[in-house]
DNA sequence: TTTTGTTGTCAACGCCTGTTGACTATGTTC
DNA sequence: GAACATAGTCAACAGGCGTTGACAACAAAA
C-alpha cells in the first residue's frame, strides 16, 4: 500500500485551506491537487465530485462545552471565548462561511450545524422555552458578524480588537440574548 | 436614439439581482444580459468588462439619517431600523455582501464604505473619541451578522423575527457599543 | 513468477466563461 | 439623399473548469 489514508489527509487539508480562502467556485481541484502534490484525478477517485470533496471538508464538531457546568452568570464569556479558538484553529468554518454565501450545499450544510449543535447545546440556557430559538438565533448573528468582519471581512477596528477585548464587549451582548429580559 | 440609458439601466438591475442571488462568480454576463433582454457584448460595450459591471452595480449610498439630531436614548432603534429599510430595499447590498466574501474588489469597496459613509455617521456619537472606531466596528458586526443570518443564510428564528423584534432586540446592543460604558 | 488489486498519472473531452472584432440596423446631420 | 455616429447583433476566440477512461507503477497474494 503506497499510504491510502496520509494522501486523502492531505488532500482534505490542501481543501480546506483553499476553500477557505477563496470559497467554493474560485478553489479549483487543480489547485488543490497542486497543493497536495497529486494529479487532480486522483482527487475524483478518493472523493468522487467537487461537492462532495466540499461535503467532506466542511465536515466537523463545534466542540461546544457542557454549558450546564458553567456559572450562569459566566455562560457568554465561556461562548465568545470558545467562538474565537474554533474560528482560529480550524479552516473549515472559515471555508464554510465563505462557502456558504454563494453555495446551496454549503448554506444548507450551515444550517444544519446550527439546528443540530448549537441549538440543542444553547437552548437548554433559556429560562422561558418558548423564545429559546429566537435567543440562541441572536447569539448566531452576533458570533457569525464577528467571524464575518473579523475573519472575512477583516475590517481593521475589529482585527485590531484582541481576544480579551473581544470577549468583554460581547459576552454582555451574548448574556442578555440567552438570559436576559425579553425586551 | 435607440434609448440608451434605458438599456444601461436595465443592465444594471439585471446585474444587481444577478449579483445578489448568486455572488460574483456564479453570475454571469449572458444571464444578466439574458434578463435585460440584450446580447451579452453589449454589456462589455456599456460597462467593459465584469469587474467594472460590479463596481457600478455595487456602487450605493447607505443614506445615513443625521444622527445628531436624534434623541441619544433611540440612536439604537433609528440605526437598526435603517439598516434594515436599506437591506430590504436595495439589492446592491445583498449584491455588495455576497460578492465581497470572495472578491477582492467587492472586499475592498464594502470596507470603502465602512470608512466612508459608517464611520463618520456614527463616529460624532461616541463619547470618547479613543474608542470610537472600535465601537463603530463593533455596531458593524452586530448589523452585518443580522444581514448575514436574515438574507443571505436565512436561518429560520432570525427569519422568523419580524422587523419591530429585531429592533427591540437589538437596540441595547447597538446603544451599550456606541454610548454604554468601556467594558 | 505470475497474477491481481490498488495507487497514481496522462491526455483529453465537453462545457461554460469573459471577451473581441466584424457586421447590421437605425436614427441624426449635413 | 448621402454621410456618419450610435445601438445592437452575431459568431467565434482562447482559456479554465470539472470530469473521464485508458494506461503505468507498484505491493501483496498465488
Amino acid at each position: 500500500m503506497r499510504q491510502k489514508g496520509k494522501t486523502k489527509a492531505r488532500i482534505l487539508a490542501a481543501a480546506r485551506k483553499h476553500f477557505a480562502a477563496s470559497g467554493y467556485e474560485r478553489a479549483t481541484i487543480r489547485a488543490i491537487a497542486a497543493e497536495a502534490g497529486i494529479d487532480p484525478a486522483l482527487v475524483m477517485r478518493y472523493f468522487g465530485n467537487k461537492e462532495k470533496l466540499f461535503a467532506a471538508a466542511a465536515e466537523f464538531d463545534l466542540r461546544l462545552p457542557d454549558l450546564a457546568a458553567v456559572p450562569r452568570g459566566t455562560v457568554g464569556s465561556v461562548l465568545v471565548g470558545h467562538f474565537l479558538d474554533r474560528w482560529e484553529s480550524d479552516d473549515s468554518l472559515q471555508a464554510l462561511l465563505r462557502a456558504a454565501v454563494s453555495h446551496r450545499v454549503a448554506v444548507a450544510r450551515l444550517r444544519a450545524i446550527f439546528a443540530t449543535q448549537v441549538m440543542p447545546a444553547v437552548a437548554p440556557l433559556c429560562k422561558d422555552r418558548a423564545t429559546a430559538a429566537t435567543r440562541v438565533g441572536l447569539v448566531a448573528t452576533q458570533m457569525l458578524g464577528m467571524a464575518l468582519c473579523r475573519y472575512v471581512l477583516r475590517l481593521p477596528p475589529v482585527v485590531a480588537l484582541d481576544r480579551a477585548a473581544v470577549i468583554s464587549w460581547l459576552a454582555p451582548t451574548i448574556q442578555r440574548y440567552l438570559i436576559g429580559a425579553k425586551t
